[in-house]
DNA sequence: CGATTTTGACCAGCGC
DNA sequence: GCGCTGGTCAAAATCG
């Protein structure tokens, strides 16, 4: 039944998708549609398109196969001929499906490369704008937010100041760059009410599992003894752990000081030797807030769905947009993720001219929000991002949180799992936040090399947005 | 049965 | 040196 129930779901999905696809075509102004990265593309169309086709064949196949039953429990000779019309018909239809998939296919395209495009622009803007400016951030989906970043929160680094967006950090050997991304699915004007303190105040997660905020703060440091960097992630999850497409293993907890809640060590068993670890703990005003601190840099490829973040790799470019820029949020909003990928598994397709922004990056934020939005069905505006078909693992949330006694509230129900691989295209929103994270990673660590070769595990139940931010501080130590 | 989590012990760095 | 912390180890427990 669950299964039945699923599939109609995705094909809902699916159309809503396809709508707010053609939408957003729309409002990205026309489209420059280059041919590049449709090849890259084309694997995850191909995947689209199985799903998409899947699903509405699946649906026409269903009656036919009635008929045909029913065809054939008269076993008329004349059946054959109305099953050979049928056939007919039913081959049409599906042409015709081909067809159409196609159609949204390039439209998709189209519309990723615009959106990649004015990110790029965007960027540009940004840079000449204020070229002193070092921190900005660029926000996908709409509502305000606010830097979280408290100062003690993470340890180390952080001038604080990341949130002073104008402050002129910039100036002592600090190049602070911002990066940060944010979608927002749903109406929910963040903007709602702030009970943080005063001007920094996270977004309370009183909307939790809905689609709810997003958030995540990153911040990126590379430590001038070790030269290790240091990435870390604050995003709005529920769950005990982002799921960022690598294999973790936990070597430990501890609580710290100031924070009931525990921190958890992890390790990256991707590969055997992986030096990387990231540790996670929730952050203390906002327990719906996820802190993960990655730190070290793999020995291996990251699989394509690896939010690169999770590789903390020293990297360089970082591309600022604008912080407020609420017009392109639409733009960001809805652009579908899915094409991120290809990006992720080869960076460069044509990366527009965001030329230098700073490659000495050592420190760096990302604002990313995660939320469990399941309950099967997503806004269909905003909020899904169907295409994501590929399979991105998706950095929603994973597991339960073992220090929350409630933890019942959040996802236990581990149904994502099932809906693993394609499907995941559902989870587009999750998908859509981890994949524009991993792409902006990906730019991050331009060097990161991230391989294909997806592990679908995805949980499309929860959805998670993210915000990205990453600064850049000169690198005293870098050479 | 192998991989992962749990959890207390152990160790290193730091401030006093 | 001592105590406190954060971070890691590793044996035992679980999980799949
Ligand atoms: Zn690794």
């Amino acid at each position: 039944m669950s299964s039945k129930k699923k599939r109609k779901q995705r094909i809902m999905h699916i159309d809503l998708s396809l709508e707010a696809a053609e939408d957003e075509e729309r409002e990205i102004e026309g489209g420059h549609a280059d041919g590049d990265q449709h090849h890259h593309q084309q694997e995850e169309e191909g995947g689209e398109k199985i799903i998409l086709s899947g699903g509405k064949q699946g649906s026409s196949h269903r009656e036919e196969t009635q008929k045909e039953e029913k065809d054939q429990g008269c076993e008329n000779p004349i059946a054959k001929d109305a099953i050979e019309d049928e056939l007919y018909a039913l081959q049409a239809e599906m042409d015709r499906m081909k067809e159409e998939n196609k159609r949204l296919q390039e439209v998709i395209d189209r519309t990723s490369n615009d959106y990649y495009e004015l990110q790029m622009r965007l960027a540009d803007i940004q840079q000449q704008g204020r070229p002193k400016e070092h921190r900005v951030s660029l926000s996908l989906g709409g509502g305000s937010f606010q830097e979280p970043m408290k100062a003690g929160e993470s340890q180390q680094i952080e001038e604080p100041s990341v949130a002073a967006q104008s402050s002129d950090l910039g100036d002592d050997n600090e190049l602070g760059l911002s990066l940060s991304l944010r979608t927002f699915a749903g109406p929910h004007a963040d903007t709602s009410e702030e009970k943080g303190k005063g001007s920094k105040s996270w977004q309370p997660l009183d909307d939790k599992l809905q689609t709810g905020g997003f958030s995540t703060v990153t911040s990126r440091s590379i430590n001038p003894a070790t030269r290790k960097t240091r990435v870390s992630v604050r995003a709005r999850c529920q769950g005990a752990t982002m799921n960022d497409g690598l294999q973790w293993r936990k070597y430990g907890q501890k609580v710290a000081k100031g924070n009931p809640c525990p921190r958890a060590y992890y390790r990256c068993t991707v590969a055997q030797g992986c030096p990387v670890r990231k540790q996670v703990q929730r952050c203390l005003e906002d327990m719906s807030i996820l802190i993960t601190t990655y730190e070290g840099t793999h020995n291996h490829p990251l699989p394509v769905g690896a939010t690169a973040l999770a590789s903390a790799a020293p990297t360089a470019a970082t591309f600022m947009l604008p912080n407020d820029a609420p017009s392109s949020s639409s733009t960001a909003d809805t652009a579908p993720l899915s094409y991120l990928n290809p990006y992720l598994a080869n960076p460069s397709p044509h990366l527009p001219p965001m030329n230098s922004l700073t490659s000495s990056t050592s420190y760096s934020s990302i604002f990313g929000a995660a939320s469990s939005n399941d309950h099967g069905r997503q806004q269909p505006s905003s909020a899904t991002y169907p295409w994501a078909a590929s399979s991105i693992p998706n950095p929603g949330c994973a597991g339960g949180s073992s220090w929350l006694p409630n933890k019942g509230t959040w996802n236990s129900e581990d149904a994502n799992k099932s809906l693993a691989g394609n499907i995941g295209a559902i989870a587009s929103d999750s998908k859509f936040t981890a994949a524009v994270a991993a792409a902006i990673s990906s730019f991050v660590n331009k060097d990161s090399q991230t391989w294909a070769q997806n592990d679908g595990e995805s949980s499309s139940r929860s959805s998670s947005k993210w915000v990205l931010e990453s600064l850049s501080n000169d690198t005293k130590d870098l050479s």
